[in-house]
RNA sequence: GGCCUCGUGGCGGAGUGGUUACGCAGAGGACUGCAAAUCCUUGCACGCCGGUUCGAUUCCGGCCGAGGCCUCCA
């Protein structure tokens, strides 16, 4: 281990080996994760990156101090998709003159931003320390192509849909690291056609040209002693090169993301970045996180399992019901971050069930905390093992809710029995809060059902009374009717008199 | 064709050179007017073939199988 290291063990993609981490600086350990790019909804595939690494800002701020961790997520807010969404939405707008294409690019981005935030609020995940977006570092972009000009790496060419910025890769020897791919490979399976004004095939776009009906800004470069005024957009790549550097510094920790975009996205931002700063990385740490597939089967349009966060959150799409962000977070937990993940009911069902347990053992406690047990952070440490921290919980969960393991138990005190459920009701409340699934107070939940309770109480009653004359027909009406409104009963003796009681609590 | 990942019981999924987690589901029991809940008990696995070893699910080799990337999809 060396100085700064906490024992952490993260995969390192470009080493495709577990390394130990050890920050550049531990005072500020630096992550990037490559955001959405807001056109649409996302979608449940997206959530994947965004709770995972999620998990591990919260390990690394419980590691070297909240104060301490500087967690960057972009927004992309440039894009070609996104013109298309505009036009769909608002194409007769713009044909009557009532709405320009940038106002209605910015409705469309604004809206799907909102939406984006609304979905990770209740997936349980933290704001990140930054989240620039695309639009705000344009003319970060613009230097850093022009740069990439100036040192030999980048060349303007004309394309069929206008004048362009090219990357040149065979102006960099490490091209293909990330992603263990040679340049002579790439070319001889290449599948795609080679636009012939690039140099070589895998050269792509820095800047480009746009029409009147595309957005775009004004650009000056100069190359090989000419000026060029293009009025274009960036590519895709260059925006995360600029605003990782623009907050993170040329060289940072960790880079993640998910496992697609290892080629090209992270290849080519590894490139524009290294050859615009003379670095030799650009973060030292690469993470990617594995797919995504459901019930089975990729996730796509046109098999028609494409879901999205909020079709899970505020519809009945999937399985017919509800999820709540935090058994949607907890399922994803459950696998490894870089195993596929196979994303179906049954798992959700289990999760629901297990995060429903914990919650009744912390229930009968108030006012806990602890710090998590040395088996949960050690799962974590060894590259984010959270199916192990799983396990963990359900330890804890028996030992908080009755099971003792302790020889001299027998001899204990009524108080001292408490006493130890209530310590490890505090390790599982710590647990739960560290992966982001403590639970929360639902002040607004009990207001609403106060009357509600009131009601419930006096069918109990009733229903308490009937039983008294054994006329179960009435007593069963009852439980039938409250069942109807999702309401589960359930009959036990009180310990002390034997008395038959009843309580509550609403089906899933 | 190139590169990569993975194959553990009905399911999800840890982990280990030699007593094989944990959860869900299942079975049996206690409890119960019947349920539900709870508690107790319990069955079930390491893709195939070799090698190393006293001993491999765990290490090595081969095979078979699944999936992914090489297409601005997380």
């Amino acid at each position: 281990m060396g100085e700064g290291s906490k024992g952490l063990r993260l995969y390192n993609t470009l080493t495709r080996t577990k390394e130990d981490f050890v920050p550049l600086d531990a005072k500020n350990v630096r992550m990037y994760v490559c955001g959405p790019t807001v056109y649409d909804f996302a979608h449940i595939g997206n959530a994947r990156p965004v709770i995972v690494f999620d998990v591990l800002y919260r390990l690394l701020r419980h590691l070297y101090g909240e104060d301490h961790v500087t967690y960057v997520r972009n927004i992309t807010d440039v894009d070609d998709k996104i013109n298309d969404r505009a036009l769909r939405d608002f194409g007769s707008e713009i044909a009557a003159g009532t709405m320009s294409l940038n106002e209605a690019i910015g409705r469309v981005t604004q809206t799907t931003a909102d939406q984006f935030h609304a979905d990770v609020a209740a997936l349980g995940c933290l704001e990140p320390t930054f989240e620039p977006r695309a639009t705000q570092h344009i003319d970060g972009m613009i230097a850093m192509a022009q740069t990439l000009l100036d040192k030999g790496h980048a060349y303007v060419a004309s394309g069929n849909e206008g004048r362009e910025v090219l990357f040149d890769v065979s102006t960099m020897p490490d091209y293909g690291k990330l992603s263990n791919r040679k340049l002579e490979d790439q070319q001889a399976g290449a599948r795609v056609e080679v636009a012939s004004h690039k140099k070589n095939p895998g050269d792509f776009v820095l800047w480009k040209e746009s029409s009147k009906d595309q957005p775009g800004w004004p650009a000056h470069f100069h190359f090989e002693g000419k000026a060029h005024d293009i009025f274009g957009r960036p590519g895709w790549h260059i925006e995360c090169s600029v605003m990782s550097r623009h907050h993170l510094g040329e060289v940072f920790d960790i880079h993640g993301g998910g496992l697609d975009l290892i080629f090209p996205h992270h290849e080519n931002e590894i490139a524009q970045s290294c050859c615009a700063h003379g670095t030799d990385a650009m973060a030292r740490y690469w993470l990617h996180n594995g797919y995504l597939q459901v019930e089975g089967r990729k996730m796509s349009k046109s098999e028609g399992n494409f879901v999205t966060i909020d079709d899970l959150l505020h519809t009945e799409k999937f399985g017919g019901r509800k999820w709540p962000g935090e058994v949607l977070r907890l399922a994803m937990l459950m696998t490894h971050y870089r195993q596929p993940i196979d994303f179906k009911q049954s798992t959700l069902v289990e999760a629901q069930a297990l995060l429903a347990k914990f919650r009744k053992t912390l229930a009968k406690f108030s006012d806990l905390s602890a710090i998590p047990p040395f088996s949960v952070i050690q799962s974590l440490l060894d590259d984010l093992n959270t199916p192990g921290v799983v396990s963990v919980l359900s330890h804890l969960d028996a030992r908080a809710s009755g099971v003792v393991d302790d020889p001299s138990a027998s001899e204990w005190t009524e108080a001292q029995v408490l006493e130890h459920q209530r310590e490890y009701a505090g390790l599982l409340w710590a647990s739960l809060d560290l992966l982001g699934l403590a639970p929360k107070v639902d002040v607004e939940g009990d207001k609403l059902t106060e009357n509600l309770r009131f009601q419930i109480g006096g069918s109990i009653e009733d229903r308490l009374s009937f039983l008294r004359d054994k006329n179960f027909a009435e007593a069963d009406r009852i439980r039938d009717e409250l069942a109807a409104q999702g309401i589960q009963l359930m009959d036990y003796k009180d310990p002390e008199t034997g008395e038959r009681k009843t309580k509550w609590e609403v089906k899933r």
